[in-house]
DNA sequence: CTGATGACGGTGC
DNA sequence: GGCACCGCCATCA
């Protein structure tokens, strides 16, 4: 990432756990990383650089759409990436959550990583 | 230090 | 269902 700072550390290591094929809202990411709030989590992925390691197109809004920004290629890129990992999107854009949507990092990997546990997965994948 | 900014989200109309 | 506000707060100039 572009600029050093812990919250953004924290925030790209949850982003890391998102499997392919789902996705997460930038909320549900800034309720996990805690102490965080979405803009953060919006703010943290423009600082990214296209070619991070970091999943950050499976963080998506909490409509369940790709969030618009002045790049329109990069946002295109996106969806096309996610289209390849078996998300499917509708003629609106959207993407039913209920089916793609992330539920969640293990509870072990919550509690090595100082997370708080209450948003692990409730059950199995 | 101060002010502007932003890949968001909830509320109210 | 859609749209306009406004709070959010780490970063940056």
């Amino acid at each position: 990432m572009k600029v050093n700072s812990p919250v953004y550390g924290r925030i790209c290591r949850v982003v890391e756990q998102i499997p392919p094929g789902k996705v997460a809202a930038y909320g549900q990411i800034a309720a996990i990383v805690g102490n965080c709030t979405a803009r953060m989590v919006g703010y943290a992925m423009a600082s990214l650089p296209p070619d991070s390691p970091v999943p950050w197109q499976r963080v998506i809004n909490a409509q369940g759409k790709i969030s618009p920004r002045a790049d329109h290629e990069s946002t295109e890129h996106q969806r096309q990436t996610l289209m390849a990992e078996g998300i499917v999107f509708d003629s609106q854009g959207k993407t039913d959550l209920r089916r793609f949507g992330w539920r969640g990092p293990q509870l072990e990997w919550l509690l090595e990583n100082d997370f708080d546990p209450i948003w692990a997965a409730s059950s199995n994948e």
